[in-house]
DNA sequence: CGAGTTGTTGACAAGCCTCAAGTATCGTGG
DNA sequence: CCACGATACTTGAGGCTTGTCAACAACTCG
């Protein structure tokens, strides 16, 4: 991890042209500016924020893509989602208390720094990037549902299916993924194992056996679901609403 | 479900009372006498919100007990999560998408209602409340992943004590709950079973079994931890931090 | 080239599910 | 007040999904 030399310009946030973002008004741009105070950037396998840490900053992802987990003191881990570029890091969980779960890079990433502190001011003086940021605390929610979901109702199949369309349907709004619902990431089976509540072991077969029906090709490199149509309704995904959602 | 014919002044409002809740300054709850806009009252089994429906309302819970929850087309359930005293029902999820889940009241309720659409000049005139809302949105959050962590890593066992000890410690906190770590809810094992993911019968198996070894007595009327620190600890449950949330 | 990580496969065990039947509980109407 | 049906709880038997143990192959990196 270090400290970006050269860190955007809001007025030129990347995330601007994102197909799944909502673009911010030059004003509210401007403002950012203001209250960002740098951007860090992170290796495959570092840690962005520990469990138990008392965060005093939040981070938008400007590039890359993140896990959320928790562990249990026997060594269990659970994924509990992945954050893709405009996403707010820290958000989750009361402002108040340690965290309650560790974020680390899945790729290289570059995350924009802002000061906790400042978030009051920031929803006085703009009222709509406080609705904007409440809106992502309840869309992230809305993901979890799902993960629950998964994890209480579905066959390890469905649970593979399910994760990795909603992967790929997350890369593709992000612009991480191409036309062949083809996503270049590099998920170890241990961490889709301790995504879905799965061992290791049941995770690979579950995997190869979905290799060889055609439904999911997935290794270590890459993730691809050839026909987000059928696996949709495989794993009763619901392909996201199109609506975009706003980042800060 | 009907209409409370003399709702509370929020001067007066009954949360301002209960332990775990940060009572609001005068101000504020003179200004949510505006914003709110009745009461409605649900017995046990009505639903106060249903999966895809367009939701322009907020509602505060004055008292009551609540379950959220997701279905799938082949009638299989999955409980998201309770909700007590002073939560704020319709948050979870996007602002402008249909619900992406249904609300049922699981004992008599009694529910404070907000038009959605003035949101953001709440916002507006009172950060502090946007500030607190966010808050919960958050917290709600950690919940969730609380709930993930037993879905996805906890044997039966284990999920069924921590979600005893859970509502225990959520009940404390809200009043409904005496010193002997006893709550008087009517919770049907089916209902224990979809929020757990467990089957019908194996959930009953666990159950029985607990409470053969004295951690967890719960039976179709009311739910007892005799002893909460043996329970949070052979579940791995953390006893919710003792800073007391906010309320709307 | 060797050490460490990750992926793959087999054999077996265990936890949990399903089917099935029976019992308790509760509300309702005769 | 009892009979009845409906709902919820309980228990057994057997099977399937998933977990554990173990060994080996493939890959990565210094």
């Amino acid at each position: 991890m270090f400290e970006v030399a050269d860190p955007y310009d809001c007025l030129n946030c990347p995330l601007q042209d994102c197909p799944g973002l909502r673009p911010l008004e030059r004003r509210q741009r401007a403002y950012m500016n203001d209250f960002k105070k740098g951007e860090l950037r992170f290796e495959r396998g570092d840690t962005i924020l520990e469990e138990g840490e008392d965060a005093n900053h939040l981070y938008t992802v400007l590039e890359g893509v993140l896990i959320r987990f928790r562990s249990l003191e026997d060594g269990r881990r659970q994924i509990v989602n992945f954050m893709f570029p405009g996403d707010l890091v820290g958000l989750q969980g009361a402002f108040d208390e340690p965290a309650s779960h560790s974020v680390e890079a899945l790729i290289e990433a570059r995350l924009c720094v802002f000061p906790r502190s400042d978030f009051v001011s920031l929803i006085k003086e703009h009222p709509r990037l406080g609705y904007d940021i409440t809106w992502l605390a309840a869309k992230e929610e809305t993901e979890l549902e799902g993960h629950i979901v998964s994890l209480g109702q579905r066959s390890a199949k469905e649970r593979v299916v399910f994760l990795a369309a909603w992967l790929v349907d997350r890369a593709l709004a992000t612009g991480l993924a191409d036309e062949g619902n083809r996503l270049t990431i590099p998920v170890t089976q241990s961490q889709i194992a301790d995504m879905l509540g799965l061992s290791l072991v049941h995770t690979n077969r579950t995997i190869r056996a979905l290799d060889r029906e055609g439904l999911v090709e997935w290794n270590s490199r890459e993730l691809c679901v050839p026909n987000m149509d059928k696996a949709a309704d495989y794993a009763g995904f619901d392909r996201a609403g199109r609506s975009s959602r706003p980042f800060i």
